[in-house]
DNA sequence: TATCATAGGATAATCGTTTTCCATAGCAGT
DNA sequence: ACTGCTATGGAAAACGATTATCCTATGATA
């Protein structure tokens, strides 16, 4: 079933760049195949790196320009942080909380609760018009915590 | 009363740098004293053009070293962003939700419902050792709405 | 298969932030 | 107040992730 989630999502993001009318290049597929797999919210390097393996003339401006446009197109969702590099969740490129650990930089999705309900409360308490939001809660996962 | 508030959060840091056996030196309280008034969530570079108001011969370093020595000691709140430059909190130091204006880059603290617990519980779901978290919601600020 | 605009590759540029290095000046201790 | 030690400030270079540039290669369509 973990198989046929990440195929449906392959389908999705492939459906979007030709909806799109964009090219279906054999690195963006390769882009698109390893996020629909990837659980572990990839950072571009990691995907550059694993997309090296088939086409080994990539170039890292290339999974940038792709991750930039799969963002763009709502079909990947990009954890951007200050001081290093961002992290990308294709499996549910919808805003969801995530628990990301200090020292390996694990990022994981937990269970959420609604929070939807909490993002239209702020809209109305601020005046603001919400569009998106973003939830990051930080600490030692379990392997990390024995040391 | 906010004049109380700011003079107030204005003393605490001026005690944590003593605390930690820091020097103070005119640059540092000029920085804490523009932490500690402003309620907009300022930039290194607001805080910089402020500064040099004073103290014109200020170095752009000299800020970026007094937000990291604020930070650590945990009496400022940084909120980093991956495309821009980070932004500061030195009223509110510790984890809280913020509205964010993504055309104006505004940034307010909305009235905040119980995000303690949710750590907890996400501690309890994710087996994470849960130290701070962070919520954002980005959207247009009544201003910005009116195009 | 010819055409053509898009996409890839290589590299330079960007930009916020950090580091380096030395002169300066807090701040004990006298 | 004076001295001396050392943290700190200033200036500029370095850094690192990301973006822009520029030219060639290659999907997509007919
Ligand atoms: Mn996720
Ligand atoms: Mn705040
Ligand atoms: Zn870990
Ligand atoms: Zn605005």
């Amino acid at each position: 079933m973990a198989k046929g989630l990440a195929e449906q999502r392959r389908q999705e993001m492939i459906a979007a760049l030709r909806a799109g009318g964009h090219r279906l290049t054999p690195q963006r597929l390769a882009v698109v195949e390893i996020l629909a797999e990837s659980a572990n919210h990839p950072s571009v390097e990691q995907v550059f790196k694993r997309v090296q393996r088939d086409f080994p003339t990539t170039s890292l401006a290339t999974i940038y320009k792709t991750m930039s446009l799969l963002k763009q197109m709502g079909q990947v969702l990009e954890l951007g942080f200050a001081h290093w590099g961002s992290r990308y969740d294709g499996k549910k490129p919808y805003p969801h909380p995530h628990v990301i650990c200090t020292r390996c930089g694990a990022i994981v999705d937990p269970e959420s609760p609604g929070m939807q309900e909490l993002a239209q409360q702020m809209a109305g308490k601020s005046g603001f018009r919400i569009s998106h939001h973003r939830l990051d809660f930080f600490g030692l996962c379990p392997r990390c915590q024995g040391r």
